[in-house]
RNA sequence: GCUUUUGUAGCUCAGGGGUAGAGCACUUCCUUGGUAAGGAAGAGGUCACGAGUUCAAAUCUCGUCAAAAGCUCCA
């Protein structure tokens, strides 16, 4: 007998051998048939496989991620299954789950599947999961395991196989498909009850772009069809707030073929939201001891040489600008960092003077590949909200706190709650892909570890992430509907000084060396904006919105009354315009309310004679009658509140 | 950069070897209306660009440019 622990502590006594689901029959039927796999200590496996010693159970189901996983994992073999029915001939690579479903990367040969084929491919896989196709696992020797796959001509499990160490591999079988797998699985496919194909792609062959590409196809499935429609709702969602889409909506930006690609253009609107952005940084980093310098947008070769940015990514940049002298070359400035450290070596430094801080919008260049650019967050020239703090060793804690105390300042006045802080650090096994000493990166890596914890924040350590030039903290927002991205980011980086022989006066009288922080809390205002626009899907918050207000007359006879009105409000420098278009209310407030204008002001007849304003907020709906009085003071109030730190 | 897909009016899109369509937006007129679409008329396009095939190309083929999804990359 062994004996087995529940998650409530209670235990049971079972003879050796028993499954995971005879437990939950035993517990229930009902639960029997939800329970997908199950954790033994904290292991997650098959509900199906023999328990041989005394451990903690947890039986999962749709409910628990690992729960989920499994689904999906299990939806990958069934995909599979499809494909070698529908394509004969597949060869395959890997089908794991992932985030939000699965996919399964295949090597097709001559054949090619099309957006359509998927259909065709989805319904086998629903008639296969109706069959209740039970998942076997067997242990394979390495051997029969390798001839398997020879004999299927399957050359990329072959190679996966070949990585493995015997006796720790196993083959999985539903119906009449068999896959190297770690698994685990489902007990049978009859817990997929819907299935959705989203997109074809190609991947490379193991991540290595000198491969193969291989034809990737993703999917998502569930339990029950009613949470497939609700996803595939969610998915429309997402797309209704695409920066993108909005951008273009709202007037905010836009990119030219002619202009080229990755260049985005500011439209006015989205020009004023994001100088006011800029300006609301600038009143913060003042008041935090900020000196704002400027630098030109090209500098000179040598001084990326002197960085080691053109080492390390020069072939991979716009190709130097050249003058009519012979020799002279130029870059488009990638970074702001060697500019600022040349500001500093303006002339000495006193110990006493330190830390020095110097800010900088600084608009950056770098060639992106054609394929990486993505509307706003990713793009060829972009600015920077950059600031570089030169600092004593001594000063190098606090000077981090300082900074991570600005960036959820922002975060705050923008009421990005929910974000990831990432501390990024070295690669171990790939130290060459860095520069500087191994000392300096030890003491870099744990001052912001320090920090990250004098600071009280939950963080997560990523290897290899770190830049090439120091370790890094990163913010990451999630927006509304759960998609990570990388804004607000602080790096700690002993090399640049030392490249750039910067130095300062002790109080010994020596020279020594300072310590640099490179910050920017938006990270770029390209890709802030387009969080922005995504995290509120438009509608921005009263301080930051290029229209405030907007004036609707009922009809001509009070557009005298709405320019009174509109004068009034102006003196408030509330941003208010007026709609004297020859259109009825109900059009108006229809027209506003998809501009995501926050505030309407409907003014007729009982307005005119009152003088009052009938105010109306976005989304919300009417809020009735008051004076200009209080509705100036409801949006200053409203203002100051998101603005205050 | 790679794989796949796409490019028709300002926007969203239909059409498709015989010289271009809808809705919204825009202009004008009628209407002067009270909390999410009043009516009519009009204007607007070398069908991304270039070459080829054809009696004929927006439509077929190739190339270029741009966009989308994913991969690879991201100072």
């Amino acid at each position: 007998m062994i004996t087995i622990t529940l998650p409530d502590q209670s235990t049971r006594q079972v003879s050796r051998g028993t499954t995971a689901m005879e437990i939950a029959q035993n517990i229930s039927e009902g639960l029997a048939r939800n329970v997908l796999s199950a954790k033994f200590n904290g292991k997650v496996v098959d509900s199906f496989l023999p328990l041989n010693e005394d451990g903690n159970l947890q039986l999962l189901t749709w409910n628990d991620p690992e729960g989920k996983s499994t689904m999906w994992h299990s939806s990958a073999h069934l995909l599979a299954e499809s494909i070698e029915q529908l394509y004969p001939g597949t060869k395959f690579g890997t089908g794991p789950d992932i985030e939000n479903g699965f996919y399964y990367d295949m090597d097709l040969g001559e054949q090619t599947v099309t957006q359509e084929d998927l259909l065709v491919i989805e319904k086998k896989m629903m008639e296969l999961a109706a069959q209740k196709q039970d998942f076997v696992r067997r242990e394979v020797p390495k051997a029969e395991a390798l001839k398997t796959f020879i004999d299927k001509g399957d050359e990329y499990k072959v190679e996966l196989i070949e990585g493995l160490e015997d006796g720790a591999i196993s083959f999985y079988s539903c119906g009449a498909f068999t896959d190297l797998c770690r698994g685990p699985h489902l007990p049978n496919t009859s817990h997929i009850k819907a299935i959705k194909l989203l997109n074809i792609a190609g991947a490379y062959w193991r991540g290595d772009e000198n491969r193969k590409q291989l034809t990737r196809i993703y999917g998502i499935s569930f339990p029950k069809k009613k949470e497939l429609d609700d996803y595939l709702a969610m998915l429309e969602e997402a797309k209704k707030r695409d920066h993108r889409k909005i951008g273009k909506e709202l007037e905010l930006f836009t990119f030219s073929q002619r202009v080229g690609q990755g260049l985005p253009l500011w439209l006015p609107k989205g020009a004023q939201l994001r100088e006011r952005l800029e300006n609301f940084l600038k009143k913060v980093q003042k008041d935090a001891g900020y000196e704002a310098v400027i630098s030109p947008h090209i500098g000179s070769k040598e001084l990326y040489v002197t960085s080691g940015h053109y080492a390390k990514y020069g072939a991979d940049s716009f190709r130097p600008i050249t003058t009519p002298n012979e020799g002279e070359e130029f870059l488009l400035k990638p970074m702001n960092c060697p500019h600022h450290c040349e500001i500093y070596k303006f002339k000495p430094h006193s110990y006493k003077e330190l830390p020095i801080r110097f800010a900088e919008f600084g608009t950056v260049y770098r060639y992106e590949q054609s394929g990486e650019l993505h509307g706003l967050t990713r793009v060829r020239g972009f600015t920077q909200d950059d600031a570089h703090i030169f600092c004593r060793p001594d000063q190098v804690k606090d000077e981090f706190k300082g900074v991570i105390k600005i960036v959820l300042q922002i975060f705050g006045a923008l009421d990005f709650k929910d974000f990831i802080t990432q501390i990024s650090v070295r690669d171990p096994n790939n130290p060459n892909k860095y520069i500087g000493t191994d000392e300096n990166w030890q003491k870099a890596e744990s001052a912001i570890i320090e920090v990250a914890q004098e600071s009280g924040l939950e963080y997560v350590v990523v290897e290899g992430e770190a830049a090439f030039y120091g370790p890094k903290m990163d913010f990451m927002v999630r927006d509304a509907i759960g998609r990570k991205w990388q804004l607000g980011t602080i790096q700690v980086d002993y090399n640049l000084p030392e490249r750039f022989e910067l130095e300062y006066i002790g109080d010994d009288n020596k020279k020594h060396r300072p310590v640099m922080i490179h910050r920017a809390p938006f990270g770029s205002m390209e890709r802030f904006v387009a969080v922005l626009i995504e995290h509120t899907a438009g509608k921005f918050p009263l301080w930051l919105t290029p229209e405030q207000l907007r004036i609707l007359p009922i009809s001509e006879k009070y557009h005298d009354y709405a320019e009174k009105v509109l004068s009034l409000l102006k003196n408030y420098e509330i941003r208010a315009t007026i709609d004297f278009r020859s259109e009825k209310a109900g059009k108006k407030i229809r027209d506003a309310e998809i501009q995501r204008v926050p505030y309407m002001i409907i003014v007729g007849d009982k307005e005119e004679s009152t003088q009052t304003l009938s105010v109306r907020k976005q989304a919300e709906g009417d809020l009735g009658s008051m004076s200009i009085d209080e509705l100036v003071q409801k949006i200053n109030h409203e203002v100051a509140q998101a603005t205050q730190y």
